[in-house]
RNA sequence: GGGCGCAUAGCUCAGCUGGUUAGAGCGCUGUCCUCACACGACAGAGGUCGAAGGUUCGAAUCCUUCUGCGCCCACCA
């Protein structure tokens, strides 16, 4: 016992505190009898999880090949979306563990083999550019390093990310598959993906080609299109002599690269210069300037007519495209001008704007200058602003008919396993814009020109590799031949197959992050190898995600494993809100308003923290937390805690094994004996060595009403959860724990004896269908009161099942409803007359035909209302003097003499009096409808008619009292 | 410019394919340290379900329009 058990809990101290203390100091409320073993009176969460977490861990069961039966349950796999390894996790991270917890402890529990695959991902761009960050505070730059040294300290970071990012996972308590954990850059993971790229080459799904692409002048990388973000900025639209026309741009300085002009087909100004070819001179000689039409042109805006850069955007590149035009690249690389800019050249972008624009000026060049609102793109990773150009890059062709595939491109494969149903998209709203992003979905440039991320897999001969010229025009076809000199694979031969030559350079390039982490769901079961766990967990049933990455990540795995495998990923998509502050906030460093996770799991525990990210938030919507909300679990969690408590004060015998139960700590060797919980033995198939608890015969009205309750919630729990419904079901839980078996059922139990069985059996049920949401808590009760030694774990019981709901069902919930409303009357009668707690007043039921139920139930209601005389009659004189009530048909009073004010309570009843006949009003004039009689459903009319009966007895009875009273 | 989502008690949200006098938690008011829990118990107040039309015997729920927030997509140079 700790020193604590000394302090009564009646210190002076202790009385009305109401601040919110960690951990409230382990005070029994008495001397701890011997036949009392005791839960210490708050839950410890600090004190219990990491050795829970360790007991889980430690037996192997987060591995589905170690699970009891293991061969012949059925498979259950979630992939975890592996977290950029850039640091720490934050509570947007915890939402998904916990959601992908729960989804995987369910299904542990319902018998299937329940594989969750842990693993972190290299975020290629995200995590070097972090680096980059960290080595400039020492004053050096990755070229300072070089490309081996740079990446040892990056391979150094992601070590140690990784680490903290293992120890947050397993604090939030998920019951992940550590020892399938997988690293998208790691060895199998490389080799996969060298495989993947190779098979796609082979496939003239991956091309070569000269291009336009997005370019990020910081990272001195492409982007993929969904990689660009936009943003409204102020900017200046100019208005430049250009030959004989003038031409509105925001980029001036791009004029110089311009190979055409486009003006719309029907635009009667300009009609005479289609096709024609025209000279202008900005200054670095004459450019040749072809007028072409195009539909696009909106005739009203600026001059009409648009100035083409094909180099230097994407627009102008497609119409170059389509007309022939020529491309001149006058911005490079490094962001700026090259060669081709003449006397700009070697200028950064926006200083030969301003000097450009200068000189334009001076020759009288600029016509006038507006002002405008533009939306610009930045880098999603730096906010840098991007320069589209020309480049040499990499791309997966989306549109290429795949033979094995049936002749149908990565596209049409992504639109019709969505389409079809194969996959499911919750909440399907995001059907729609998955397709219209599949759809609208263009080459994706995969290579990125960085240092940290899968090095393209191939490789060039020095010896005859001759690299095509730069084109003028991009020819799609010549890019996918296969080229002289050139290996594609892990490793080239010695010699060349083209020339015999030894020598062979790998491409400097890495592959986009989403190469390897859109091939997730099967390279982290072995992929290309044909391996058991591929055969067995692939595909996976759930992907369960935030909605900010459906176009990133989720269309990607889709394209690639369905490329890959030929079959789905996933069967369900699940995408989850982001999460807010209590304002509805994104969190950020600057707002100050970040909530860690383990800082409040420290606080609340885990399992509130799990259980507010959970209840009150849904599918596709972003959920807001607060403190407050994490502390209203904690009081739940509790809660649970005292009525496992009360339970064993109640029902535990002196026979427990061991000295005491001690009051912190966990997994304790002995546990409490609930000794007359019969157990039904050993459960065969799966073996389990617990065992369920036989179910308990109802002796009375209360036993029946709280298993009648306990096997609806049982299934309501269940098809939510199946239904993915959770914070519904956490919601059925938490109303049927609080406010039926604690507040009514437990309450019942210190009346009514002899619930030595049915509460244990009620507990162990909700211990089981809790612990998906809250696993720490329910297996630490589970380990003191039910375990059978070692390795007996709650995480690997089964799942609850029901018995159905009958009519006989519906008559014991209506007739304990009785019994409750009776008892909330005299409650308020009491609490209206202020009526000392502790005094017991006497009181007459006027109860009818249900003058029989009541006096069954007389004790209940005798202890629960702290009735000392009740009288029950069908039907009787009314007593004078009395506070009344009405409920269900049962006339409820309480004499209390002089404390009764008759005026008051003639004033109370006239005002319920005008309520109830209101009603009754309305029922009757529905009734008299006879468009509702004869339109509405039999059943529903029946029902108005019940309803009005009843309200119709209410009323009289009510008028009746009134009389009473005088 | 397209598309989507949300508007229900002071706050956060439930209310499935239309059928009780619209629910819960927090907060609020009152009483209570009743022997599981003050991280608690009991009782209570509080809403014309964003607005206007429409469909229907019946609408928070379906349709139309509008208003206010929020998000996504898009090549206005």
């Amino acid at each position: 016992m700790r020193k604590a058990s000394q302090k009564s809990k009646k210190h002076p101290q202790q009385r009305g505190r109401r601040t919110i203390t960690l951990y409230k100091d382990a005070a029994p409320a008495r001397e701890p009898g011997p036949k009392a073993p005791e839960l210490a009176p708050a839950y410890e969460a600090a004190v219990v999880e990491d050795k829970i977490y360790q007991a889980w861990e430690k037996s192997g069961y987060f591995n589905p090949d170690n699970l009891p039966g293991a061969a012949k349950r059925q498979p259950f796999t979630i992939m975890m979306p592996p977290p950029n390894a850039t640091g720490t996790l934050h509570i947007g991270h915890a939402m998904f563990v916990t959601l992908e917890d729960l989804m995987t402890r369910f299904n542990r529990l319902r018998g299937r083999a329940a594989l969750w695959l842990p693993g972190t991902d290299h975020a290629a761009i995200a995590t070097g550019t972090k680096v980059e960050k960290i080595i400039a505070k020492e004053g050096l730059t990755k070229y300072d390093l070089g490309r081996e040294g740079f990446l040892k300290r990056v391979n150094e970071f992601v070590a140690g990310s990784q680490a903290t990012i293992r120890k947050q996972i397993r604090k939030i308590g998920a019951s992940c598959d550590w020892s399938r954990e997988a690293y998208t850059l790691d060895a199998p993971r490389s080799a996969a993906v060298i495989e993947l790229f190779r098979r796609m080459y082979e496939d003239g799904l991956i091309y070569r080609g000269y291009r336009i692409v997005n370019w990020c002048p910081r990272c001195e990388s492409t982007l993929a299109d969904d990689e660009v973000e936009y943003k409204e900025e102020p900017a200046k639209l100019y208005y430049m002599k250009y030959g004989p026309f003038v031409v509105a741009t925001t980029r001036p300085e791009t004029k110089l690269g311009d190979t055409g002009v486009a003006v719309h087909p029907d635009d009667k100004r300009y009609k005479k210069w289609i096709g024609q070819t025209i000279t202008v001179d900005f200054g670095i000689g004459p450019q040749e300037i072809r007028v072409i039409t195009d539909k696009s042109v909106d005739m009203n805006f600026g001059s009409g007519m648009v100035g083409l850069t094909p180099a230097h955007s994407a627009v102008d590149f497609k119409m170059a495209e389509e007309n022939g035009l020529p491309i001149k690249k006058v911005i490079g690389e490094d962001g700026k001008m090259t060669a081709l800019a003449g006397k700009y050249a070697g200028l950064p972008v926006v200083e030969a704007r301003a000097k450009f624009v200068a000189d334009l000026q001076a020759k009288g060049l600029i016509e006038k200058i507006e002002d405008l609102q533009h939306s610009i793109s930045v880098c999603y990773r730096c906010g840098t602003v991007v320069e589209p150009l020309t480049s040499r890059q990499w791309f997966v062709d989306v549109n290429r008919p795949i033979k094995q595939r049936g002749g149908r491109s990565l596209k049409r494969l992504s639109l019709e396993v969505v389409r079809k149903h194969k996959i499911e998209i919750l909440p399907d709203r995001f059907e729609k814009v998955y397709f219209h992003w599949m759809e609208n979905l263009r080459d994706w440039c995969i290579s990125r020109q960085i240092w940290f991320g899968h090095r393209i897999p191939v490789w060039y001969c020095q010896g005859c590799y001759v690299e095509e010229e730069e084109a003028s025009r991009p020819d799609m076809e010549m890019e996918t031949k296969r080229h002289i000199g050139l290996f594609v694979g892990a490793k080239p031969p010695k010699h060349c197959p083209d020339c015999g030559g030894t020598t062979w350079v790998q491409d400097a390039d890495t592959l986009d992050t989403w190469f390897s982490s859109g091939a997730w769901t099967f390279t982290t079961l072995g992929w290309p190898n044909k391996t058991k766990d591929l055969k067995r967990f692939h595909p996976t049933q759930v992907l369960e995600t935030a909605y900010d990455i459906l176009f990133f990540w989720v269309a990607r795995m889709i394209m690639m494993t369905e490329y890959a495998l030929g079959e789905v990923p996933f069967e369900k998509v699940y995408l989850h809100g982001l999460v807010r502050d209590e304002q509805g906030r994104k969190m950020s460093k600057s707002l100050g308003n970040i909530i860690d996770p383990l800082d409040v799991a420290a606080k609340y525990g885990t399992d509130a923290v799990r259980l507010s990210l959970v209840i009150g938030t849904s599918v596709g919507a972003d959920a807001k937390i607060s403190d407050e909300k994490i502390g209203y679990f904690r009081n739940f969690t509790n809660k649970l805690w005292n009525i496992s408590r009360f339970i064993i004060m109640s029902c535990g015998n002196s026979e427990r094994q061991g000295p005491s139960i001690r009051p912190s700590g966990s997994l304790v060797e002995e546990h409490v004996v609930l000794a007359r919980a019969e157990r039904s033995g050993v459960e065969g198939r799966a073996g389990f060595q617990g065992g369920p608890i036989k179910r308990p015969t109802a002796k009375t009205l209360a036993d029946r009403w709280i298993l009648g309750r306990l096997d609806a919630v049982v299934r309501s729990v269940t098809v939510d959860l199946e239904a993915m419904n959770f914070s519904r079901a956490g919601e059925t839980l938490r109303d049927f724990t609080w406010n039926e078996l604690a507040d009514w059922y437990l309450e019942i139990a210190k009346i009514e004896k002899g619930k030595e069985k049915i509460l244990p059996f009620i507990l162990l049920e909700i211990l089981k269908l809790w612990h998906p949401f809250m696993p720490f808590v329910t297996e630490e009760i589970y380990q003191r009161v039910f375990a059978k030694g070692k390795g007996d774990m709650l995480m690997i019981q089964s799942w609850p099942t029901f018995a159905k709901a009958s009519v006989g069902t519906a008559m014991i919930n209506n007739e304990f409803t009785t019994v409750q409303e009776i008892i909330t009357a005299l409650r308020n009668i009491r609490a209206e007359y202020k009526v000392e707690p502790g005094k017991r007043v006497d009181a007459t039921v006027i109860a009818g035909a249900k003058a029989a139920l009541v006096k069954r139930e007389a004790e209940i209601v005798r202890g629960l209302a702290r009735v000392e005389k009740l009288e029950i009659v069908a039907k009787g004189k009314k007593p004078e003097k009395a506070a009344t009530a009405v409920v269900r048909g049962v006339q409820v009073f309480v004499p209390l003499g002089t404390l009764v004010d008759t005026d008051a309570e003639r004033a109370r009843l006239t005002a319920e009096i005008a309520e109830a006949e209101k009603y009754r009003g309305s029922l009757a004039g529905k009734l008299a409808n006879q468009d509702f009689i004869s339109r509405a459903p039999a059943a529903v009319v029946a029902g108005e008619r019940a309803k009005l009966a009843a309200q119709e007895d209410k009323v009289s009875k009510l008028k009746d009292q009134l009389t009473a009273l005088g």
